[in-house]
DNA sequence: ATGGTTGGTAGCCAA
């Protein structure tokens, strides 16, 4: 089954482009971040037409995430990411979609940029990233296939980016930033693009400023993170680029994976 | 070092 993350940077400015890659490309379950949308808000019909069932996690204005699964949604298990309840930015969703003899687990996520460092907002991804762990922790108890994928807002290594010193202070490529991915990804889990691709020159996100695109200046920021079980299942993994070129694009484009049963 | 663009919203914020 195949199973993919997009960051479209507004459903409403988005719609037509999503639509047109989920028939290209169509994803068995597709987890959109940055909808941009309310859950109520939420354009589910024309998704739905093309025979997805769709969960929502919204916000007005900003975050927002959804997840559209072909298959039926058999438990929206979580929405809104554990581990504070002061915390109300809608960042996380995970669901539960069945496959041969058992389930997979879905975790959606869209992590906090930080930007700029030395600011609440950087201590705010690093609580994130920390609760992230906490809660993923639990969930490799489950001893199940899980795929925790979406915009994590984190340059692994000085090779997911064309040009490591433009991102010297950015938030994006602190330190502290890839320690906490690293002690995520140390739990068990297995970076499915990464293992595909292990060469340098993948990216998933070109900014709007200053011509990135046309320079390749990206960042490889999306990530699909696979547990031990969902693992074992992985045939490959792969990148949409050429979304990026489309007309109004998102600054991100899709990452996906493909398992066996 | 700086400035550059987009989306959502309604005056700038987030990215």
């Amino acid at each position: 089954m195949k199973i993919a993350t997009w960051n479209i940077n507004g459903v409403k400015a988005r719609i037509d482009s999503a639509l047109t890659w989920l028939q290209e490309a169509s994803p068995d379950v597709a987890c959109f971040q940055e909808i941009k949308s309310t859950t109520e808000a939420f354009p589910a019909g024309p998704f739905e037409e093309l025979g997805y069932n769709v969960a929502v996690h919204g916000q007005k204005g900003f975050n927002g995430v959804a997840v559209l699964s072909k298959r039926p949604i058999d438990e929206v298990a979580v929405k809104g990411l554990p581990g504070d309840d002061g915390d109300a930015h809608a960042r996380y969703i995970e669901v539960l979609v069945p496959r041969k003899d058992g389930v997979v687990r879905v975790g959606n996520l869209y992590l906090p940029n930080g930007n700029p460092i030395g600011t609440d907002k950087f201590a705010y991804k690093l609580a994130w990233m920390k609760r992230l762990e906490t809660h993923v922790r639990g969930l490799l108890e489950f001893e199940e296939p899980l795929v925790l994928l979406g915009d994590y807002n984190v340059i692994p290594e000085p090779a997911d980016a064309k040009n490591p010193a433009a991102w010297r202070e950015d938030a994006l490529f602190q330190p502290e930033t890839r320690g906490a991915f690293r002690a995520l990804v140390n739990l068990g889990l297995t970076d499915a693009v990464r293992a595909c691709h292990p060469g340098p020159g993948i990216y998933t996100f070109w900014d709007y400023q200053a011509g990135a695109w046309q320079k390749d200046h990206g960042i490889r920021i999306d990530h699909v993170l696979l547990s031990p079980q969902a693992a074992d299942r992985l045939q490959s993994a792969g990148i949409d680029k050429h979304t990026r070129a489309w007309e109004k694009p998102s600054d991100h484009v899709p990452v996906w994976v493909e398992l066996s049963e």
